[in-house]
Parts: C-alpha cells; sequence; structure tokens
DNA sequence: GTGAAAGCGCTAACAG
DNA sequence: CTGTTAGCGCTTTCAC
C-alpha cells in the first residue's frame, strides 16, 4: 500500500491536508459535512497520523515517561511498584497519552537517560518514584525544564511538584490503634533509613507514641529495607526486647516479621500483634491476615498522572502538592478480632 | 536560554550542520580534529539532538514497544512479568533504545492502542507477550508491517518471530524427574488451557508420562489460571485422589498448592512430592524450598530485544525463532534430598 | 572532508 | 469555514 500521509489522503477525498488535520485535532471550524466526510475517509483507509511529524510540529509528543531511578533498587521485588506502574499505564490509555519506561540500573544509564529525557523532547512530562535523600538524578530532573511530577516527598520539596500519602500521620494512627488495644511494648520496624517515605513513617510512629504519653525506646526500633528479608531479620533483632505489637512500615516487611514470629515458635496476635503498610494483596504471600494502613495504589498512579497532565497543560509553577488518604484495615493480625466484633464487617 | 539546535551549535563553533549531524551519528566522514572540536562543543554545551525531528527525518525512532495485551490480565500478579519487563528495560538501555509500555486493560485500549502501535511510525518494533488461543490483538499485530516479536509460542506460528523456552520438553523432564524418584500417582496443576504455554506444558507431562510407560489419567489433572488460588483449589480438587506428587505449571500456583497441602495436614515432600515452573524468587512466598524448571527470565528479556533489533534491522523474513533452555533445580520439595545427598550442593 | 539544499509529515498562523 | 504557506529540527543526497 501506498503511503497514506494527510496530503495523500487529502489528494484523495478533494480536501485539503489543513481541514484532515483539524477534524483529527477536533477543531471546531469544520463543517459538518466536510467533517463526516473525512472522518469516513479517516476510517476507510485507517489512516493515523505520523507521531514524529506531529511532534515536531507541534511541540507535543503526547508521551510521558515513568522514571525509576537507580535508588529504587527494590522495584520489582514490591508487588507495590508493579500495580503503581498498572495505575499509570492505564490513566495514560485514558487520556491517550503514550507512556515510555525507564528503569535506570547504574550510573552509566543515568547518564544516558538523563539528556534524553530532558533535552530530546522526545516527553512531554514525567513521573518519577522518589529515591534516596540525595538523590542527585531526581534533584536534575526537578531542576530541568521539562514538567515533573515527584511521586513520595522529594527530598527537597521546595518548588517541585510531588504526589505522597500522609505517611507522618498514617503512621501515627497505626501506632496510638495498637496503644489503644493496650499494647505496651509496641516496636516498629522500618524502611532504610535514607529514603522520605521511612523518615516519615518512623516519624508518624514517634508521634503516635508521644501523643499517648509513650517514650520511644530505641531497642524497640529496627532498620529494614523494604525486603521480605529485612523484615524477618529486623523481627529477629527485636524478639530479645519482648515487643508485645510491632508497626511495620511495609506490607512485605511483615510478612518477613511473620516467618521470625513462627519460627521462634510465637503466636499472631497472641504473643505479638502486627501492622502493615500499603495493603497489597496478600493471597500468596501468607495466610495471616494483616491488619494494615491502605494506600490507594492505583488511585495514586491515576492521580499522578492527571496532576501531571496539568502542569503540562498549565505550566510547572507553582508546584502543586497531593495528599492522598490513607486507611486503616482491621484484620486479625493485631488482635483487635478478639477483643471486640465490632470490625468484623470489613 | 536559547533554543540548541544543531543550526544554532553549527553556527556557534563554525561548521555546517550536517558536519555536527555526522560526528552524532558516527559517520567516518568526517577530519579527526573537527571532530574533536565538535565532540567538545556538544560536550560544553549539552547539545542533544530532537527526537522528533529526528525520527522524521530517518525514519527511525529509536524507541520499541512492550505490548501486555487483555489477556495476559494476570500481568502484575505474577512476579514472572515485573522481572521480565526490568530484562527487558535493561537491555533497552544498552542498546540505547527508549521503551515504551503498553497495557491493554480493555476492548476499547486494543482499539485506540492498535493503530496507534501499527501506523503513527511511533516505534521501531514492538515486543507482545502471547496470550490466549485465538487472541486477534495479537495476530493483528503480527500481521502489520511492524516489526514485532512474540514472547512465548504464538498461536499461528507461521511466518512469526518469536522467543519461547521449550516448555514441552521442560515438562516431560520434570514429569520424568518424578517418576524416577519413585512416586506412582504423578498429578499436575495446569494453567488455563487458553494459553499455548499451558497446553505446551501439559504436553510436556503426558509425554512425560509416557515415556516411562504410565499413563495419563484424567483425574490427576486439575486446570488453574497461574494464580496463587488457583493452584490452592486446583490442589483440593487434586487431594481425593490421592497424588503422591505434582508438577506445577508455575511457581505461584505451586504456592497456593502448598498451601492447601498443609491445610489437609499432609507435608511436603513427604506425603505429597511437588515441581514447579519459573524460580522466581520465593523469600517471601513460601518456606518451603521449592523444586522447580527455572526458566532464563531477565536473560529471555534480553534475548527478545535483541531478536527485535536484529528483525529492525534485516527485516521481518524470514521468520526466527529462539529457544531457551530450561534447568530443574532440585530442591527439597521433591523429595530428592532425602533420598541422595548429591544434590546438596545446588 | 565539508557545505548547500531538499525533504520527512505534520500544525498553525494567515488570507480569503 | 477552507486553502495556502511557512516552518518544526533533523538526515541525507548531491555538489564541490
Amino acid at each position: 500500500m501506498a503511503e497514506l500521509t494527510l496530503e495523500s489522503l487529502a489528494k484523495q477525498i478533494g480536501v485539503s491536508r489543513s481541514t484532515i488535520s483539524r477534524v483529527i485535532n477536533g477543531s471546531p471550524n469544520v463543517s459538518p459535512e466536510v467533517r463526516e466526510k473525512v472522518l469516513k475517509a479517516i476510517q476507510a483507509t485507517g489512516f493515523h497520523p505520523n507521531a514524529a511529524a506531529r511532534s515536531l510540529a507541534s511541540q507535543r509528543s503526547w508521551m510521558i515517561g515513568l522514571v525509576l531511578p537507580r535508588s529504587v533498587a527494590s522495584f520489582f521485588r514490591d508487588p507495590y511498584f508493579p500495580q503503581l506502574t498498572q495505575g499509570i499505564a492505564y490513566s495514560c490509555n485514558d487520556h491517550d497519552l503514550s507512556l515510555s519506561l525507564f528503569l535506570v540500573a547504574n550510573k552509566k544509564d543515568e547518564e544516558k537517560i538523563l539528556p534524553r529525557l530532558t533535552r530530546s523532547g522526545m516527553l512531554d512530562g514525567v513521573l518519577v518514584q522518589s529515591g534516596e535523600v540525595g538523590d542527585k538524578f531526581i534533584s536534575q530532573l526537578t531542576k530541568s525544564n521539562l514538567p515533573t511530577v515527584v511521586m513520595g516527598r522529594p527530598w527537597e520539596p521546595e518548588s517541585v511538584t510531588y504526589i505522597d500519602v500522609d505517611n507522618v500521620t498514617s503512621a501515627a494512627n497505626a501506632t496510638r490503634y495498637l496503644i489503644g488495644l493496650g499494647y505496651q511494648r509496641i516496636a516498629t520496624i522500618t524502611g532504610n533509613m535514607s529514603s522520605t517515605v521511612s523518615i516519615d513513617r518512623l516519624e508518624g510512629y514517634r508521634k503516635g507514641l508521644s501523643a499517648s504519653g509513650r517514650k520511644f525506646l530505641a531497642d524497640l526500633v529496627a532498620e529494614g529495607d523494604f525486603t521480605e528479608s529485612s523484615g524477618y531479620q529486623s523481627m529477629k533483632k527485636l524478639l530479645p526486647s519482648k515487643p508485645d505489637a510491632v508497626f511495620c512500615a511495609s506490607d512485605i516487611m511483615a510478612v518477613g516479621a511473620i516467618r521470625a514470629i513462627n519460627e521462634a515458635g510465637l503466636t499472631i496476635p497472641g504473643d505479638i500483634a502486627l501492622v502493615g503498610f500499603d495493603d497489597i494483596p496478600m493471597g500468596s504471600l501468607t495466610t495471616m491476615q494483616l491488619t494494615t494502613v491502605r494506600q490507594p495504589i492505583i488511585q495514586f498512579g491515576i492521580k499522578a498522572v492527571e496532576l501531571l497532565i496539568d502542569l503540562i497543560e498549565k505550566g510547572s509553577k507553582p508546584a502543586r502538592r497531593m495528599i492522598l488518604d490513607t486507611e486503616l484495615i482491621v484484620r486479625e493480625s493485631c488482635g483487635a478480632m478478639q477483643l471486640s466484633s465490632n470490625h468484623l464487617g470489613e
């Protein structure tokens, strides 16, 4: 088949290429009859405008990037990220955007990818996962002219647009909930403390304690790194301190903690109560019904895309901030089910 | 800062834009001195060519697509896919390609995405995950002019390029291995039989049985769908038939089977031996050391990208076919460890 | 070895 | 409401 272009199509149906361009781009300045005729021709020929030519002329690519910096190496270990990616991808479909995925493996990738992102005009904007404190790569991105939405609180939030959940309040609420259930020695397993999300959740844990007049005890805190095995190791470190409850900064670490608790011959929630964070689908991970702070992961992705679209269309300034709500989902592992039956309807 | 283009850069350093283009694209027809000067200027200014202009002129986008059809809904449930994606993304980085991700959620997405894929010139080629038998979307893709590599055996393999592991032989070997260990009633949990991979692994199971003169018994076969819960349900269905070993078509279904076996008060491998497929990282899934058929998932992604590059550069014809090897990883769940200590070094 | 010139296929003023 | 025209920033002949 001959190359199908605006020009050739235009000749076929006897209009100018501008007219076809107008109907494709939804311009109101086309008469109904002509629009009908053009639409029919497009349908019949299966014409689709050339993306490169379109981008070049309009200075818009209709493509956004999803960037996972090197510091987010756990990326495809934690079910959180695949879910997030799914939310983002579906949202892109709904908005007729294409999604480009950049997984940064190493320093060399960073150097190759950064200029491609910021200077090639390939993308209208990017979504980048907040990584470690001090990550140069992310700050170079936010300082560039490319519309950028950071997912998770950035290290230096000044004048950068980001979306996050309220980790501090969520963690404080979870901790206070455990206190309310009567637990005395509430421990926490944190993520790696080089990330803002871990800092925030630990901060929430502290606040939850102090709001109820409890002391913060260093030997009831263990640092993990958002992997299952770190949850397991951290729990083993905590056991000698005899906690009767543990707030885990992620579900996947809670799964590791469960393993350590079981191995020690202890029961949940009888000996140790547990609360996680995320509410990832646990079907395959453990049979324990985990009480957890639910993050609206899919929604997070959807909102992130919409925030980015807003940035692209209305400019990056002023920086915007969107904080999504979480919800404490009470299940077996915190022991509340045994104390009351009020929550059984969950 | 003023817009940086080939033209403006050329003026700055007193050469023509063709010359700069030549050094960027590695043409040999540039004198060493000029090349040096240009390189320095590019370095200093951080110049990066505009992607759209480049694509338009060269008819190449240096971008490939990863397409996950609707029929692969389990996508972000099974750890297999995130790993595969990672392999593909890293390989793209190495080859200076960009990766575009298309997750098809529904019929409407299919209709919107297909023409964008095949007619917009946005992509140099696509990788598509083989889905259900009869998937129209996939066959439209393979019949288009867009270079396409199918991952997994396609429904109609004639003249389509694909990459796969030898599922039939792998499953047959696993089955024969169980026979060799002395098991008498070997069952299997399959994936959804609408997919070629499930068909192939069941076929291998049959071949493994018949190669040893065993009969194929319908009540020792249960159909799952590659989810953990389907593994659990399938195992429950199989229990009344008293199998002493089970070959599971995926690790994630094996995890479900383990759960069902444990719930029934039976032990592994004492009462029932188990072999899985994939060799996904099980850290967080179960404490059982699962014997399994290892697929080289990351390698699969890397090779798929290289196959696609070959198609793009040398044309889609003739169709190519690449079959990767698997390896049986012997661990506790098949009972071999108790029979001999030869494999302990694994 | 280097520069000039002709597009690549589209959008977006600008006329009419 | 529609057509004409001038680019968007690059690659790629073609001369020199």
